[in-house]
This record gives C-alpha cells, structure tokens and sequence, in this order.
RNA sequence: GUCCCCAUCGUCUAGCCUGGCCUAGGACGCCGGCCUUUCAAGCCGGCAACACGGGUUCGAAUCCCGUUGGGGACACCA
C-alpha cells in the first residue's frame, strides 16, 4: 500500500484556535502512525482577509503545541498559476462556463428564492448564454452534475449520500482571477496527492461538491474524514465569548503544550478509560474508530486539572524550559540569565505539587525575588505550606548572582 | 426554508457494529470523609445519564421506524 498523506489548510484570516489544533493534531497523528506525510498549507485566497501575522500565528502555534510537518507551508497565493490552469481545463472541456451575473443580484436573487421558500442556490442562468470569449469581469462557474447521487464513505461518520440534483454551480474563479475555496483545495488536495482529507464537520457538505470537481479533473478522489465540532459551554460552536481559544493565549496562561494536546486528543477520541497520553501512545494507540461522531463541549477545568497532572508528573526539569519565558515575561529576565537548569528544576521540584499551571509557579516565586504581585491573601496561604516556604527561601538566597533579595512580609 | 450530520451522568466518554456479562463503567467538576498545625496534593466514599414513542426479540443503551432536540451547510468567505 502507498503512502498516506494528510494536510492541515488553515486560512490565515485570525489566530490559530483550538479547534484548527485539534483538526492539526488528528491528522498529524494519523500521519505519524501510519509512517506519512502530514504537510501545511495556507489557504490565503482570501486577500481582503488574510494577514501575514496571521501566517506567523499559525506557525508559532503549530511549533508550540510540537506539531511538526513535513512538507509546506504551501501558500495558495505562490499557486495562482496551477488553479487559472487547471479552471482554463474545465472551460475547455465543457465542465465550466462564464458568468456575468453581478454579485449583488446574486445576493438580491437568493434573497427573493429565500422568501418564496425556495433554495437559495445560483439558477443557471449564464450556463445557457455560453460566452466564447471571455466577458470583461466575469467569474468562471464549475457545471455540477444535475443528476445521480454522491456517496461518501466518511472516516468517521460513515455512508453519507448526497442527492445531485441539489447541486449548485459553484464559481471557481472570481471575477478578480483567483480561484474560489472549493475549487483552490480540490486542485492542491489532487496535485499534492493527499489520501485522506480530514477536516472539520462543518466541511461535511462541501465534500458533495468537491468530489465531482476531481472527477471532472481527472483525479482520483481522496478519502475524507469530518472531525466533529468543538462546541462552547452552551452548545454553540467555540468562539472568544467563551473564552481563550487562541492556542498561543494558553500559553501565556501557564498551559503545558503536551496538556494541551492531550486534553484535545480526548475531546472526541477515546482509547477505553485512559486520560492521559504520551505522544507516543496517541500514535500508537490512535484508530478513527473510536472517533466521535458528535460534537463535544470544551471543558477548562479538565484541562485545568490535565495541565496539574503534566505539572506534577512531568519531568522537573523539562517543565523548568517552559517555565523560564513566563518568568521572564513576569519581569526576571535578569534574575533567570544565568541561572542553571538545575536550579531551576530544583524551583518546579518544590512548587509542582499544588500549580496547576505555571503562571502559578510564577506568581507564587515573585515575592521570593522580592517582587510584588498581585495576589490575593487565600492564594497566598494556598502556597505557603510550612515546609516549602523557607525551602523557596533558601533555594532563591543560594542564588548568587541576584544581588538584592528580600523576604516576604 | 432546503439539504446533511448527531443524540449515554452538568461536561468528556466506555459499552452499541458482533443484542443477554449493564442493578450502565471511567474521568473532570461537585459533595462528604481520611491524612495534614492551614491550603493544596494523595487516598476512600457519595450524588449524577441510556431524549421520547413505537416496533423486532424470550431479552434492547445496543437492531429498525418515527418524533423531539442539538449542530452544520446553503457567498465572487474559508
């Protein structure tokens, strides 16, 4: 059997959430288990709404949370060529036309069929005009099928069919030249020979029209798999209202990226009773099998209680490397230069046991350097346990190289 | 509105495919206890679910149909 090979293509339109971590995450699982190919693409068509930072986001997000891919990051603007080619393929073997219906009757057109109770979709009416020559500012419509049905068999939510006659004609290429989503992934997912297309549920039905466009193309058509939906306290889909979703924000709180993972990896797949997963046992544990169908509700306190377990059983000196940017970040820069690895690991020995994240450790270790912190009184007896106070104490007064150092009240 | 998907404790889930082992298991959270000079951690215990209605069957959380509920999609966004 060949290769597998599976992408991660997220629009660089924001930062990279928790949701696209999770979509990331399963498809770089799958790639390592099944010894393939796991590549990064940018879906920046979009010009009004993509941004370069963006694009950093996402790749400073994918390198924390250690997602690592093999091939990419492709850039779907660098490809604008490929997709004009392959639409200029479809105009000529019949399967596309142009269209010169202006987008605002379209929107007029779909409001009018939404009020008669109809469905909103485009009603043909330049497939019949058929233009020899390209029209000034005309978008390129792909001609879906009328008749028949499309059978998904999905990864995950099994036998799927989708009657053609709902079909609609789907622009490919916008009156600006570049090529529209559906028509973008289905070129890049056919010429970068991706076997499995695992992406969101909310994809789910823009697979009916995609896998007509392979065809049409003459490629052969992937397997797909829809994740389902990561949703928010009360049951609508994850946004900011519901809290932090970027991933980088988590790490700035104090989250453990292999917490992270973990707690993402559960949230929608299960091996028996077990909650806690090496990378290594993810991979080699990992089956679509037990991938739920349904969307799940994102849950901070398990993640909370996840992270106190990464915190807590991790290895001392390897959460001291995570801890070193938030001290510094805090205002130890200084203070942390030239410290040992041992000294610090000596520091996550002593306060792991009640942080539950490594903000904690931070704002417990403050006052030891002399700092003042914004910590209320019940935190602070929290942590000022009789036998890990003067052990902090001594610990930050060995410290020579910190010149001033006082004692907290 | 049309199409598609989904449905076990508050939440994440096991079990469902291959009906009886399910008086439905685990985890988070919550409540109580032990430990402890406090708080955590740890240990022990408790509360808590098969959406509803019909079938099929000796027997259904598990199979079938319907209802209800939730989610998603219907752009020159991705």
């Amino acid at each position: 059997m060949s290769q597998i090979r599976v992408r991660f293509a997220p629009s660089p339109t924001g930062y990279l959430h928790i949701g696209g971590v999770r979509t990331a995450l399963f498809n770089w699982i799958f790639a390592r288990q099944q010894k393939g190919v796991f590549i990064l693409r940018i879906e920046d068509t979009d010009q009004s709404r993509s941004t370069e930072e963006s694009i950093e986001a996402i790749l400073q997000g994918m390198k924390w949370v250690g997602l690592d891919w093999d091939e990419g990051p492709y850039r779907q603007t660098e490809r604008m060529e490929i997709y004009r080619r392959h639409a200029m393929k479809l105009l000529a073997q019949g399967r596309a036309y142009w269209c010169v219906c202006k987008a605002e009757e379209l929107e007029a057109r779909r409001k009018e069929a939404e009020a008669k109770g109809l469905s909103p979709r485009y009603d043909g009416r330049c497939r019949a005009r058929e233009f020899t020559a390209p029209p000034p500012d005309a978008a390129l419509r792909f001609k879906a099928p009328e008749e028949g049905e499309i059978i998904v068999d999905d990864l995950i939510k099994g036998r799927i069919t989708f009657e053609n006659s709902a079909a609609d004609d789907l622009i490919i290429l916008r009156s600006n030249g570049y090529p529209t989503y559906n028509f973008s992934v289905v070129v890049d997912d056919a010429l970068m020979q991706i076997t499995h297309v695992v992406r969101g549920d909310d994809h789910l039905t823009n697979t009916p029209r995609q896998i007509p466009m392979f065809e049409a193309l003459g490629f052969p058509v992937p397997r797909f798999g829809h994740l389902p939906m990561i949703l928010g306290s009360d049951r609508a889909r994850l946004s900011k209202r519901h809290g932090a979703t970027s991933v980088l924000a988590y790490k700035e709180m104090g989250y453990l990226s292999d917490a992270l993972v973990n707690y993402l990896v559960r949230l929608g797949w299960s091996h028996g009773d077990q909650e806690v997963f090496s990378r290594q046992e993810m991979i080699e544990k990992f089956s679509w099998d037990h991938v739920q169908k349904s969307a799940a509700v994102f849950n901070p306190e398990k993640l909370l209680w996840l992270n106190a377990e990464y915190i807590k059983n991790g290895e001392p000196d390897r959460v001291a490397k995570d801890l070193v940017p938030l001290l510094e970040a805090a205002g130890l820069k200084d203070e942390v230069r030239d410290v040992s690895d041992q000294w610090l690991a000596r520091l996550v020995v002593l306060v792991k046991e009640r942080a539950k994240t490594l903000t904690d450790m931070v704002m417990w270790v403050m006052p030891y350097f002399g700092r003042s912190v914004a910590m209320d009184e019940e935190a602070a007896r929290k942590f000022l346990s009789p036998a890990t106070a003067p052990a902090l104490e001594k610990l930050v007064a060995r410290f020579e190289t910190f010149p001033t150092f006082s004692k907290p009240e």
